[in-house]
DNA sequence: GATGGGGCGTTTTTT
DNA sequence: ACGCCCCATC
């Protein structure tokens, strides 16, 4: 491949890559440039050794195994830096990918650091999505498609498909759309067109029919000019194995690819590569096998594990110094990891100082655990410790509740990442789905959408005459409501309504080149109704939506046209949730990759939360391993203070549960873990044991060894195979792994002699009538005999 | 077209 | 236990 060749008649060529600078030809040029002394460029000099392989390793396969904060990004972003700095590509000549738009973002944000306006130029940096719509839009037509296809999201994807099933007299009752979809997903994920699916597992649905639909929901999005995000991947694949003179262009544009995260690639992202990088073997990818934990949606860890096999002569850089936490916290982090097995295998060895150990803490219940987090935290705060520096990450989303509860009595700051995004709510895509349609007439589905809201008196019957309408004569919907319009079918009622909103819309498309689309989008939300049905609204939320819906005025102001917004938001789906004052940070797990805090809390480490159960019953051992990959993340993004809670009690569904600490726990190495459970640190404010609310595993003996006793754990057991004990092993003591002791809470003895007078937070006063190692038999004043934990009394 | 009752699901989430 | 979605009913 010769570059000078590819130029300037690359068909791919456009305006903006037009750059004045002359491109550097040849061998010979790109010798010269390898030869400058590396040394002057002083975006190398910050680097340690192996970073600086990574960087520096230009030509071939490389795989950048790296570690939690071990300088990942930095890694990828001085490597564009050096590419374009040695001028061995322009910008728009590196494709480099990530996953999500807020990566993307920040490493653009970071070349454009290194590099100035350089980074403008780079327009194949973004997401798999956003990259596949570009090379899609350009082909469209390839791919039998109008280039101004529309993007749909998982509800359009839904309602799309209840027409699919309602057209073929399937029961939606029986066979829910919403499973159909996550089939055709699960397809997608692993780049099977309707013909590949495995006769197997077509058979899942609709008596086998679940290939049939896909295909018939693949001939619908045609129709409607549309994609779904699966396809944004997809029909790229297509192409490219179709029309090899296509994917020609691109071998020859993408000099130099980049991938992040390359541990959460599914099939269909992994195939795309390949097929891009057959032009150029200078692939980089950068990952970390034992962060990946969305293999739930398809990625698979496989990808990265395989990578040397895949690209031969592959050269692998692990990075492993760790810059973000100190050392206990890594230790901790890398003892528990390694209990997973088919990993690449990585060790971070901390840069700093031991620190703090990792501390866990077990509490009664789940309201207990979020108020001794609470009132840690703000202890932490008085000792002058930010606010922002603190998170909480939980495992599962409804364990945010009794946080957010506990720190609103505290009158504490904080700030839920995740939860229903902007986007997603119903008054911004009822207004979105407006201005699609103003945008694209033909849009069908947002047609759908608001057709009766607000309510115009066109109900299932008026919009069952557009569909048919639409499908006789084989127009979008707006087009077949302006011939009903004119015609006698409908009643007079309707007719008017549908006359108003069809009039409306070609009022406002006349609109769209000569008006701001923020203005635009007023007026249609004015005109419309919209508004003002919000505004009439009585319930609790109508006034949050409103302010919603002027949010999103706002947010249409810098984009250059109605179009490039809509563009945006099918495919940033994210609002980004501004940081205002100093507040506590509660996320789920999966939200916190790649984030990192001074103080992180860990709350819920019990068997069946975390791990947690579906995982386990689910996908066995491989899912067990991801729990645990999970709890690597939360651990790493500690940097100075990690701690685990767990609770002995724990309301799911509604019932109270008592529940068992979570084997992660046993897998922290007792060196750099502080097993906190006097009653003294923390002011012995526990609650009642047993009786009422069950056993608990302090009722037990040998407390951590009980957990091996759970279902999970057995069940895990057996998938395990013959490496570990066989199923229901029992332990006696403490567990050791590979001869070391691992974190034990069980105290020797009680402090408590018999006859002492205590106090238990449910049980009030009792007198000590028995002590056994840490449990004591207490005979209370008002609750009668019962046995409990030290731990949960204190001195009266 | 609004209202209420019954049934169902209830891990993680991006694009 | 709870919320959400769908449907039936008025």
């Amino acid at each position: 491949m010769s570059a000078s060749s590819a130029y300037p008649f690359d068909p791919l060529s456009e305006a903006d890559d037009v750059v004045p600078a002359p491109r550097p030809g040849g061998i010979a040029a790109r010798a010269a440039a390898m030869a400058r002394p590396a040394a002057a460029a002083d975006y190398l000099s910050g680097l340690n050794p192996e970073q600086r392989e990574a960087v520096e390793t230009l030509d071939g396969p490389l795989l950048v195994l790296a570690g939690a904060g071990t300088g990942k990004t930095r890694v990828l972003t001085t490597r564009i830096a050096h590419i374009l700095a040695l001028g061995l590509a322009r910008p728009y000549e590196i494709l480099a990918v990530t996953f999500t738009n807020k990566a993307a973002r920040e490493m653009r944000e970071r070349v454009g650091k290194l590099l100035g306006q350089a980074a403008e130029g780079m327009q194949w940096l973004g997401t798999f999505h956003s990259i596949g719509t570009r090379i899609l839009r350009r082909h469209a037509e390839l791919a039998g498609l109008a280039s101004s296809f529309t993007i749909l999201d998982t509800d359009d994807q839904i309602r799309l498909l209840k027409q699919v099933l309602a057209a073929e007299n399937i029961d939606d009752k029986r066979w829910p759309a919403r499973q159909l979809a996550f089939a055709i997903d699960g397809w997608k994920n692993r780049a099977l067109a309707p013909k590949d699916v495995p006769a197997g597992e077509a058979q899942g649905f609709a008596n086998g029919r679940g290939a049939e639909l896909y295909a018939l929901y693949q001939a619908r999005l045609k129709q409607l000019n549309a994609v779904d995000f699966g396809d944004l991947l997809l029909e790229p694949i297509k192409l490219f194995r179709d029309h090899p003179d296509v994917l020609e262009q691109y071998h020859r544009r993408f000099r130099y690819m980049l991938v992040d995260e390359y541990q959460d690639t599914n099939v269909a992202q992994y195939l795309w590569l390949r097929l891009l990088a057959r032009g150029s073997t200078n692939l980089a990818c950068v990952g970390d096998d034992d962060q990946s934990i969305y293999g739930w949606r398809g990625a698979e860890v496989e990808n990265i594990l395989r990578f040397d096999r895949d690209f031969p002569g592959a050269k692998v850089v692990r990075l492993e110094r760790n810059y973000r936490s100190t050392g206990h916290i890594l230790n901790a982090a890398s003892h528990l990891i390694a209990h997973n097995q088919g990993r690449l295998g990585k060790t971070l060895k901390p840069q700093t100082e031991l620190g703090d150990k990792v501390t866990v803490a077990g509490a009664w219940d789940s309201g207990e655990e979020a108020r001794q987090i609470g009132d840690e935290i703000e202890a932490l705060q008085s000792k002058g410790h930010k606010l922002d520096e603190i998170a909480i990450l939980v495992r599962a989303s409804f364990q945010m509740r009794e946080f957010e509860e506990r720190f609103i009595t505290l009158g504490l700051p904080y700030r839920v990442i995740g939860g229903p995004r902007f986007y997603e709510r119903a008054e911004i895509r009822d207004a979105m789905a407006y201005l699609r349609v103003v945008a694209s007439p033909a849009d069908g589905l947002a047609f759908e959408r608001i057709v009766n809201t607000p309510k115009r008196g066109l109900g299932d019957a008026a919009l069952k005459q557009i569909t048919e309408r639409s499908r006789a004569d084989e127009v979008p919907m707006l087009e077949a409501a302006r011939r009903l319009v004119a015609g006698p079918d409908l009643k007079p009622k309707p007719k008017a309504a549908l006359k108003e909103l069809v009039q409306a819309f070609d009022r406002w498309a006349a609109l769209v080149d000569n008006v701001p689309q923020s203005e635009l989008a007023e007026r249609v939300l004015e005109e419309s109704g919209y508004t003002d049905m919000w505004t009439k609204d009585r319930s609790a939320e109508a006034q949050g939506r409103l302010e919603n819906l002027k949010e999103l005025v706002r947010s249409m102001e810098p984009f250059e046209n109605l179009r490039g917004f809509l563009e945006h938001v099918s495919l940033v789906m994210d609002a980004d949730a501004g940081r205002g004052e100093d507040a506590v940070t509660i996320m789920t797990l999966h939200a916190a990759k790649g984030l990192e805090y001074d103080t992180v809390f860990l709350p819920g480490w019990e068997e069946g939360l975390f791990p947690h159960q579906r995982a386990l019953d689910e996908s066995g051992r491989a899912g067990l391993e991801e729990e645990r990959r999970l709890a690597y993340v939360g651990l790493t993004r500690a940097r100075r203070r990690a701690k685990v809670w767990f609770a002995s009690n724990r309301r799911i569904h509604g019932l109270w549960q008592s529940s068992i600490p979570s084997r992660f726990l046993d897998e922290l190495p007792e060196a750099d873990v502080d097993v906190i459970e006097a009653p003294a640190a923390y002011g012995g404010a526990y609650g009642g044991m047993g009786g009422a609310y069950g056993a608990s595993r302090f009722d037990k003996a040998e407390p951590f060894a009980s957990t091996y006793d759970t279902p999970g754990w057995r069940r895990a057991q057996e998938s395990r195979g013959a490496a570990s004990p066989g199923p229901g092993a029992r332990r006696s003591g403490p567990m050791t792994i590979e001869g070391e002791l691992v974190a034990s809470s069980s105290a020797p003895r009680s402090a408590f002699k018999e006859g002492a007078r205590v106090f238990h937070q449910k049980f009030g006063n009792g007198t000590v009538v028995e002590v056994d190692g840490n449990k004591l038999t207490v005979a209370f004043d008002k609750a009668g005999h019962k046995r409990v934990v030290d731990s949960f009394v204190k001195a009266a």
